[in-house]
RNA sequence: GCCCGCUUAGCUCAGUGGUAGAGCACUCGCUUCACACGCGAGGGGUCAGAAGUUCAAGUCUUCUAGCGGGCACCA
């Protein structure tokens, strides 16, 4: 047989997924077990533009282990796949196509741009979907959505409708959030702020009767040509008598009077404020407090408007800041510019700096959706949070101070709002164009250009993918979803708008778990990003490292944040390539064998502990110490795993898979299998040792298998026997015309009736034994290639018989001519000495090659490290509250741990002795 | 200003009251018939600091320092 000696992810990456997805192995409906249970994922949909980046292969590979692992159990599983379709940054994504070829979408027409963004998604979208696949993401392709899919559109437009005839969406002009560049209102989330070195102007306006001038401060001067008041707090002493009065409003001929309003901040600035209601959130407030009129200076293009004076109109923001300032100057009413640090609001998208304007939108009212996600975390169907600190409440803080949230974009890519206009400017809104016409009883109709957030379908997604508003079989039985996988910055954005419409319109949670994952930073602890250049492309690792490598690295990352460190990578490579070579070694003494998923039934303990036909190797089967305890191991592990992701706590359980893989089955069980395994002659031992090998590395590849997608596949494979009989039951019915795959196989069980704490003693013993006659081995600089004697002396009978019936393999690990067990030891002068587990002692006789000082000093450490522990053990059992207070089963362990470690000593100081 | 998180081996990180761990790096020795992406043996930690609770604290409480994040405000 002929196997490389290194393994290919490459090879085995293109051999298996398309396999997978043709035969239908991601569907739900692969398995035919009416009594299943469900295990839904719902992903959340990457952009139509994006490509991946490190946070979605995270997101995936958990996702992934997640669906492949309950798969494994048997669940009905479905993995929903789909992309949002991304308004803003599509329709900019085309329209910068089109500048290319000196057009503007406005030259196209709605229409005709509409068409050319669904051909680039056809040809150029959707990247995402491809690398996918190359993740091995295990998703139900049959039922991928996307958010402008008609289905999902219907499903948008049906909660548009309702949400409107129940009185919480409206049409209201309002102050809103304005990107100047992409021409269009955005949320509050859809703003950054990012800190920023300006100035602070004090300007000067004088009173109109007297001759004393107020100061006011500002970062903008240029909006003071809006200006409609000056406000005060009303117990400012210094401007009491200033409440009421009339200033006049430099380079304009207009009069303001100066208002007292709780707001102002009698300490910041001068304690006098300039308001102007339309360019500023806070003013506008004020303005409709106070009455004011709202001057509309800058426009659209934050250029200003006719009203900011002829001077000025025109002009650039900017530029009509500097213009402000100057004419200030001249006038003599600039009081000062200072530099000051403040945080300006940036469009997330393209960075513009945001103006706020007055402007006619959509809202959807936040506080009947507010008391719904509230309520649902006092309710016995509350989401878990994991980590449940701090983002449970993260989530309800965010909630409870939210503002209506601005659902219409000025754009042309995205679902239309369903609201036409009758011509007296009537409102009506409807599922479609024809049940308008029938409520406004007119063909004169015209529909509201503006389409909705892309986020409004996105927080539909968990029902509308499974067909919403229709009662689809899909819907009753996937949702709630089982969990959201998804990172930080998307509780606000997402997770608490799903829980809104998913309480609204579903009346319960879209998900029964939220699992927050930690962020991926770059070597320096810097986010990643596309600005900093910083980001590290996933597909580059997989092409160097393999996807499974990078999945296991992934996996490792869990809940907290942590620097991307490509060793850490490399290992998971090495990890892979001793699974290859493992296995290699396997099928290379595989003649005679077959896996035997059930070769360990035997082994199986009752009640009482008494192992079924354990005979201590007597038995026909002739298991051996080795083989109890990799059975006993492999038990432990698989209970430990699915623990582990019970809680996603992904990192432990790849630690357990990767201790167990490599320390129990490579560096204990084969080494003390192989010279059952590797003997020339054909035998039923030698065959029976190869079946129980092989049936060892098929359980293993199982439970490494959610991880490791495609080695485990690619070896499954070629493992000699595997069958329809190793497939979870649920999947035989389905899967009886195509060819098995290991991805529905039953997840090993962790049967605590294979756990046996008495044989993983014995092991230990013998795992001790080895370990300290290399370490003599070492110490003493006895060259490998040198045989030694070894004389055991162990009173315990158990351990006599365990020395004994491994002595062919003791003398293979540790190279000895001889190893002579008996029940007390008596070994010659120059001898060097170690004391094991159990009260035993071993002797390795070393005639002129022992160096009496050097192992003097090898048991002194070890003495020394013995009284160190000691020591606290005393420390702790001569406290009289000790005893009195701690646990009593605490108080035994602690003195049998010292009684332990009182007899070593001793042995140690006689050995010492000895040594004369 | 309010809230939260982090600080453990040289590095990256695990560790939910009871014997301080892993991977990488480091030292020594090995072409041992699965694997040098390997094998064997080692060295290395007053768990940021202080105080407290407890029989017992890396783990719980409080405070301090440094780093990071979120929210509000920012005239």
């Amino acid at each position: 047989m002929e196997i490389p000696k290194q393994y290919d992810p490459k090879q085995a990456e293109r051999n298996h997924y398309e396999r997978w997805e043709n035969q239908g192995c991601f569907a739900p409906e692969i398995n035919r077990d009416e009594n299943a249970p469900v295990f839904s994922i719902a992903i959340p949909p990457p952009n139509v533009t994006g490509s991946l980046h490190m946070g979605h292969a995270l997101q995936h590979t958990m996702m992934d282990v997640l669906t492949r692992y309950k798969r494994m159990c048997g669940y009905r599983t479905l993995w929903m796949p789909g992309m949002d379709h991304a308004g803003i940054s599509t329709q900019l994504m085309v329209s910068r196509e089109l500048k290319k070829e000196g057009l503007t979408r406005h030259d196209l027409g709605r229409e005709k741009f509409i068409e050319r963004v669904w051909k680039w998604k056809a040809e150029s979208g959707g990247q995402i979907t491809k690398q996918m696949r190359r993740e091995g993401a295990s998703v139900d392709w049959s039922r991928e959505k996307f958010t402008m899919d008609e289905d999902l559109s219907r499903a948008v437009r049906e909660v548009f409708v309702r949400l409107y005839e129940q009185g919480m969406i409206y049409r209201g002009n309002r102050i809103v959030n304005w990107c100047p560049s992409d021409q269009t209102v955005l949320s509050d989330l859809e703003v950054q702020k990012d800190p920023q070195l300006g100035k602070l102007y004090y300007l000067r306006y004088p009173e109109k009767n007297g001759d004393r001038t107020v100061t006011v401060a500002t970062t903008r001067p240029e909006t003071m040509l809006g200006d409609t008041a000056v406000a005060v707090n009303p117990n400012d002493e210094r401007y009491r008598d200033l409440v009421g009065t009339t200033l006049l409003l430099p380079l304009t001929d207009r009069e303001i009077p100066v208002v007292a309003d709780e707001f102002v901040d009698p300490e910041f600035g001068t304690g006098a404020v300039k308001v102007t209601p339309a360019h500023d959130p806070n003013d506008y407030d004020m303005g409709v407090r106070h009455s004011l009129a709202q001057i509309v200076v800058i426009d659209a293009h934050a250029k200003m408007t006719e009203e900011a004076g002829a001077d000025f109109a025109g002009l650039d923001r900017y530029k009509a800041r500097a213009k402000v300032v100057e004419k200030f100057e001249e006038l003599g009413l600039l009081e000062k510019v200072v530099d000051y640090e403040f945080s300006i609001s940036k469009c997330e998208r393209c960075r513009t700096v945001i103006e706020p304007l007055i402007s006619m939108q959509w809202f959807l009212r936040m506080d009947t959706l507010r008391v719904l996600g509230l309520e649902l975390m006092e309710g016995f169907r509350k989401p878990r949070f994991v980590p449940e600190v701090p983002y449970e409440k993260v989530y309800a803080n965010w909630l409870e101070n939210l503002r209506d949230w601005t659902i219409s974009r000025q754009l042309w890519w995205g679902h239309q709002i369903p609201a036409w206009y009758t011509a007296e400017g009537e409102i009506i809104v409807a599922r479609s164009e024809e049940e308008a016409r029938a409520k406004a009883g007119t063909e004169e109709l015209t529909q509201d250009p503006d389409v909705l957030d892309t986020w409004f379908s996105s927080a539909l997604w968990p029902f509308s993918t499974l067909g919403w508003p229709e009662e689809t079989d899909d819907l009753k039985t996937f949702y709630p979803t089982s969990v959201l996988v998804t990172a930080r910055d998307i509780i606000f954005l997402w997770v608490s708008r799903m829980v809104m419409m998913g309480m609204q319109f579903m009346g319960d949670r879209p998900f029964d778990d939220v699992f927050v994952t930690g962020t991926i930073l770059d070597k320096h602890g810097q986010r990643m990003s596309k600005t900093k250049m910083n980001g590290v492309d996933p597909l580059e690792v997989f092409d160097k490292y393999g996807v499974d490598a990078t999945r296991l690295t992934l996996a490792s990352v869990g809940a907290s944040d942590t620097r991307w460190n490509e060793k850490q990578v490399e290992s998971y490579r090495n990890f892979a390539n001793k699974i290859w070579n493992a296995a290699r070694f396997c099928l290379m003494n595989s003649e005679g064998a077959t896996v035997d998923p059930s070769w360990h039934a035997h082994l199986v303990r009752d009640e009482q502990g008494n192992a079924a036909g354990d005979d201590h190797g007597q038995d026909a089967r002739a298991t051996s110490l080795h083989d109890r305890w990799i059975v006993s191991r492999l038990n432990k592990t698989a209970r430990d795993v699915r623990k582990a992701l019970g809680d996603y706590q992904f990192h432990e359980a790849v630690q357990t898979l990767y201790h167990f893989f490599w320390d129990d089955f490579c560096d204990w069980y084969i080494e003390l299998t192989k010279s059952d395994v590797t003997a020339e002659e054909p035998s039923a031992q030698r065959d029976a040792a190869r079946t129980r090998l092989l049936s060892v590395l098929e359980q293993a590849l199982r439970l490494l298998h959610p991880f490791m997608p495609y080695i485990t596949e690619e070896l499954w494979q070629r493992l000699p026997g595997v069958s329809q009989e190793f497939l979870h039951p649920a999947y035989r019915e389905a899967t009886s015309t195509i060819m098995p795959t290991i991805m529905l196989a039953a997840y090993p069980e962790g049967n605590a009736g294979l756990i046996n704490e008495d044989v993983e003693w014995e092991m230990q013993a013998l795992i001790d034994l080895i370990s300290r006659v290399r370490n003599i081995r070492s110490e003493m600089n006895i060259k490998p290639s040198e045989p030694v004697r070894l004389l055991i002396g162990a009173p315990h009978e158990k351990l006599r018989s365990v020395f004994s019936a491994n002595t062919n393999q003791i003398r293979r690990l540790v190279r000895a001519s001889e190893v002579a067990v008996s029940e007390t030891l008596a070994a010659p002068r120059a001898s060097a000495r170690a004391v094991l587990i159990g009260g035993a002692e071993v002797a390795v006789p070393l005639e002129g090659l022992i160096d009496f000082e050097a192992e003097r000093s090898r048991l002194g450490k070890e003495k020394e490290k013995l009284r160190a522990e000691s020591s606290k053990l005393e420390a702790q059992l001569a406290n009289p509250q000790f005893a009195e207070r701690a646990p009593a089963e605490k108080v035994t362990e602690i003195r049998a741990r010292l009684a332990d470690i009182v007899q070593r000593t001793a042995q140690l100081d006689q050995t010492i002795e000895n040594l004369g």
